[in-house]
DNA sequence: AAACTGTTATATAATGCGTATAACAGTGAG
DNA sequence: CTCACTGTTATACGCATTATATAACAGTTT
């Protein structure tokens, strides 16, 4: 999985990173088990420190992404919390649909960029 | 228009009250010209720094969202970016989707979660 | 003139972010 | 058993952000 940091942003690193891992879990179907690569292994590989990949990893964890395997070390794990999820999801959408509807984008554009994004996705 | 901050949340306060302003707009319909509360004003009345309010009608106006107008203070004055508006839409819905996917949320309920929410909007 | 607008300048304390070095306990391969 | 790897924890530093507090300034309204 490609990773890549914008260092520009004003969003933390550690956030960034957890983003394009749950993209990378959505669009790569990655199995339940398989492998994240080690923290250290990855801090090298994007040249940051490992101790922000592990901040990573702690926030995947804690919002139930990843279990932690003494053996294989990080792994994917997503444990399904469908009524807190759908709850969280309704909170961001007020307002980012808040700003939609005052920049004029109407109720269809927004269903059609939902379809666009969720062909990469599982497709239920 | 009424403000509740939560001073619990790790969201920062001035970010929490651009959003609410921005879900009031989307909601109150106000119409283009409504003066918003100064500065000064609203900062008592919700028990916050002058300062951070400020904070709050800067990021507004600088999202067009708000104009400032010497007579009559900060005022509604929304600047239709649609272009810079979707691309920002479907870079945040890219990784809430990704979230919803995951945890099993299918795309006919985001579906039904935005028209739930489009209907307190502008309902075009 | 007085009371109000947004704006700007400083200053301070608390918090979060990213880095750095170091160590520990558990696991797997040689 | 030893060596190399895993995640985890502790401590520390520099830096930016957040929220607060006083204070002042230039316009506008009454």
């Amino acid at each position: 999985m490609l990773i890549e940091l914008d260092f520009n942003s004003d969003e933390a690193l550690y956030i960034q990173l957890c983003n394009q891992i749950i993209v990378g879990i959505a669009t790569a179907r990655i199995r339940e088990g398989d492998p994240l690569p080690s923290v250290r292994q990855l801090a090298e590989s994007i040249g940051i420190n490992m101790h922000t990949v592990n901040k990573a990893y702690t926030v995947l964890k804690q919002e139930g992404y990843v279990k932690v395997d003494r053996r294989k070390g990080a792994v994917i794990a997503v444990d399904i919390d469908r009524l807190r999820a759908l709850e969280e999801m309704k909170k961001e959408l007020r307002v980012l649909l808040a700003r939609g509807s005052c920049k004029n984008i109407s109720r269809a554009e927004v269903h059609a960029l939902i379809d666009e994004i969720y062909q990469d996705y599982g497709g239920l």
